[in-house]
DNA sequence: CACCGCATCTAATACGTATGAACGGAGAAA
DNA sequence: TTTCTCCGTTCATACGTATTAGATGCGGTG
């Protein structure tokens, strides 16, 4: 006992002593759910009182030992967030997660000190920290699938923000539809007239990236385009892209346009826009080029590269949604939801020259 | 009870059925700190090796219970924070907050549910959510006077970002150094020639604009100037500064240089810039002008305005050490501190124009 | 008067872990 | 042989809450 030490918080029990009842019932008024209207009215006010005057809050733990519902909703990423460049990426999530949240009368909890271990699992302390919170959202692209399994094995409610595959089982997410959207680019570049288009990979096999491909090689099917195999190539960091590269894919494939698959950091748009200063590319009258997604928010205007962004902010919110309905459903059956992606014309497209051919 | 429910979590009771021991050397073994030693190599062995096959990972919730504390750190704003301007002022806190927890091994908890209430005060729910957490960063500028006498009294740790003054005893605190800043902004302003320093101060008494007023009082004295109190001027709402009122105070009262103070957001960006597009007035050519403190992020450089800048982040993490001190002090005995601001030079003061003349 | 229904409340227990006290066995000292 | 010591392990309990199966009292009914 802490002699003159920092005051104990106080407990259902002292409260109960407080108001002359039994501890039951105040956990019975406390929770307030279904069995509360059995307390008489008299009852129910002594107990209020007494745990206004005592400043009584529940104890998180406890309550979610017994597996009671505690009203906090989890974050995690898997990504380290301390580089700022990615943080940028990362906070439009963050602000609609947050939001949605508060509106559905939750707090936050930021699993801040799983982020940091050097190990990224979420077991890193030998224990399942997530599993303080009632559900959680999950972000990231660099994934720990034997987590997510373990996760879903565990039977804990949880939806990723960005589409993902599980050995066992389905999984609940909130995605961007990637497919379409970079079916929709390979469109717009067929209506140019641009017939030799490259697309450039990330080297990882993620979901993310796997979808990129499906709409690229869905958008060539639409406008009547065989696959080039040699134009798909993969790109292991965007920093490598140079413009030597790009004339080499023009001069030896005939290629007019590019699609390339940002990062969350800004090594892409500091690569392109290395090109561009020396002038030794030009986009788009040398090559057009549209990014497949929006990288970090680059700062004072680089440069209106045409791209498509997604709805962060949207799918924040949505994911949360969609969590806060998992937790009211005792089945808990996976829900799958994508978001169209928002097309942002931009300056690096044009026409296709004239003078380029059928090089197939 | 689930028939055939999805696998239960292995327990140190499984775990110690399976190695022949009992649950309370599983403890021993798993929690591995001191008494670990006095386990026999082949028992801990056997522990280990069982809880390996089982996929065990502990409970945090039991652990913080027994524990007491749960290692959750909250983080509390006293503004509604969806207007995004104002949210991109409180996001390097919020960066620097949650690196330190981060660092420190905790989790952070964003009091979102409490933050849309309609009523913006701790108790809303009737009982104090904050405590969900064991301690509590706050921040924020219209401060509930009633709530943090309450928190003080339940001697509930916690730690205000920004100076605060409460009646009934000292809070703890990381604040800016307000007053320094001010007072260097005056000595600059002195050392260019100018003696007629208009201060346009918020015209709510709170403490951040006491200190501000105390730097120009103490900066004029060091000086050697008297101060004019018609030069000291509440601004009810930075928008209502229009060219009008700059041309009157240079005429009227030979101002040559303006202090002002601003708000959260980017209304005064906004309105110097106005009054700056139609080159209504000019800055500083004719009249120097200086922002007490930092706006909220402007986005592509309207213009490097004169300014001191608070290491917000800086802050915040200084604010999550004190906290966590705070929690390992029996006595919690309250802390202040306060940081010094960084001097941005910018472009929009000059040499005090030659014709000014004493005007006093 | 026994019985029932009803409204309120309480006793008891479980959740998973940590830990101080207790315990049993083996050897050593008496 | 008895007593003591020491080591390795177990017992028992506490942490704070939620929940279920009763307990209690009370008015009404047959």
């Amino acid at each position: 006992m802490p002699p003159q030490g920092r005051r104990r918080r106080p407990t259902q029990v002292d409260i109960a002593r407080r108001a002359g009842v039994s501890q039951a019932t105040v956990s019975l008024v406390i929770s307030g759910g279904a069995a509360s209207d059995q307390i008489a009215e008299s009852t129910r006010q002594a107990v209020l009182a007494a745990a206004a005057e005592l400043g009584y809050a529940a104890n998180v733990a406890a309550r979610s030992l017994k597996g009671g519902r505690n009203r906090l909703l989890g974050l995690y990423t898997f990504e380290p967030v301390f580089p700022t460049d990615r943080r940028d990426f990362y906070y439009p999530f963050l602000l609609g997660v947050e939001e949605e949240t508060a509106a559905q009368g939750y707090d936050l909890l930021l699993f801040s000190s799983v982020t940091s271990s050097p190990d990224r699992s979420i077991y890193a302390g030998g224990a399942n920290r997530l599993k303080l919170a009632d559900g959680c959202v999950l972000l990231g692209r660099n994934v720990r699938r034997e987590d997510l399994n373990a996760l879903v094995h565990e039977d804990f409610p949880f939806v990723f923000i960005g589409r993902r595959e599980v050995d066992e089982g389905e999984i609940s997410y909130v995605g961007a539809d990637y497919v379409a959207a970079t079916r929709a680019m390979v469109a717009e570049l067929h209506r140019l007239g641009h017939r030799r288009i490259l697309y450039l990979r990330a080297i990882e096999d993620t979901e993310p990236t796997r979808d990129r491909e499906q709409g690229y090689r869905e958008g060539l099917a639409a406008a009547g385009l065989e696959v080039d195999e040699r134009l798909i190539q993969g790109l292991a960091d965007p920093a490598d892209l140079s413009a030597e590269h790009v004339r080499h894919w023009i001069g030896a494939y005939g290629v007019t346009a590019i699609l390339v698959e940002p990062t969350e950091d800004n090594r892409l748009v500091d690569a392109l826009t290395a090109m561009t200063d020396g002038e030794r590319v030009r986009f788009p009258e040398d090559c057009s080029i549209a990014l497949l997604g929006e990288p970090s928010s680059w700062t004072p205007e680089p440069r209106d590269w045409t791209r498509f962004s997604l709805p962060r902010a949207q799918m924040g919110r949505e994911a949360v949604r969609m969590l806060v309905d998992l937790l009211g459903d005792a089945q808990s059956t996976s829900r799958q939801v994508s978001i169209p992606c928002t097309f942002v014309p931009g300056d690096s497209i044009g026409p296709a020259p004239r003078t380029g051919g059928a090089n197939a």
